[in-house]
DNA sequence: TTGATATTTAGAATGATTCCAATTCTTATG
DNA sequence: CATAAGAATTGGAATCATTCTAAATATCAA
């Protein structure tokens, strides 16, 4: 979790092209969540920030988090009512959570299946966002 | 709302058949759920079950959706972190909410697209429950 | 009818998230 | 480089859907 120079450009160029102030919490919180390729929530990102020389606020994670929702940098991803978890992959897809582990998988979204699942939807129906998920059992431990 | 011998012999008879004790509020939720083909919040079931003669508490219809869905009765549908809803259709199908009114619409799903859909789930990938929901506007009042 | 068991209930507790108002940053402009 | 205006950060309080608790009540098989 240490940035060299210039993975610490690449993220305020990240940040900036969001239309976001880059902060030092905001550059820490994005590379925190660029990291790993999992679906944290706040409470991890925010253990995970707390290398941070003078550490960050739980409020601030929120915030940071929220502003990039916001901004289309990451995705949110909701599994009943459990806490809001947060994803850097922004390509379309879907999510799969093991209901032993716990742990939520990304599936690719193919493009035919995008266009059939808009297929379905009657006349005068303008979708912005799709959100699929499953939730069942895997047997092996995939990307 | 009110209802006559039998269709309270019909919903007691559902709620038998789903293994479920048919207590006085249990039917009542029920048919309250059943009346209008909508997505009511906990409060929402509540406010509506206040004709019950003497009444009924929060916390049995958080009982009673929680025994409804757990038996398969009826469907939970989340947004984002906004309440719960609860959903009388079991026929497979997903879910639209028009972001400017808050409604919700029930798309159905044909078998083909659920079939699509679990074909691009990796290998060893077992779906117990897919989850389905657009978001966006709408120019109609359909269905 | 009765007892064993399940359900209902009001209110307290929980926990994720949001709000608040004071402080500290960022950055455009001089 | 200094400064001011607008943003972002912060700790703690507030919110609010939901869950828990333990006592009262209802259901149902026998």
């Amino acid at each position: 979790m240490r940035l060299n120079t210039t993975d610490l450009e690449r993220l305020k160029g990240s940040l900036k092209q969001a239309g976001l102030k880059p902060t030092r919490q905001r550059e820490h919180v994005l590379s925190v969540l660029l990291a790993r390729r999992d679906h944290p929530t706040v409470e991890e990102v925010w253990q995970r920030s707390r290398t941070l020389s003078r550490g960050i606020s739980l409020a601030t994670v929120y915030n940071c988090l929220e502003s990039f929702v916001e901004s289309g940098l990451v995705k949110q991803v909701n599994y009943e009512r459990e806490p809001t978890r947060y994803c850097p992959n922004l390509r379309p897809h879907a999510h799969f959570k093991d209901q032993e582990t716990g742990r939520v998988y990304d599936i690719d979204l193919p493009n035919e299946v995008l266009i059939q699942l808009n297929s379905i939807l009657p006349e005068g129906f303008r979708p912005e966002a799709i959100e699929i998920s499953f939730h069942g059992r895997t047997k092996q431990q995939a990307s």
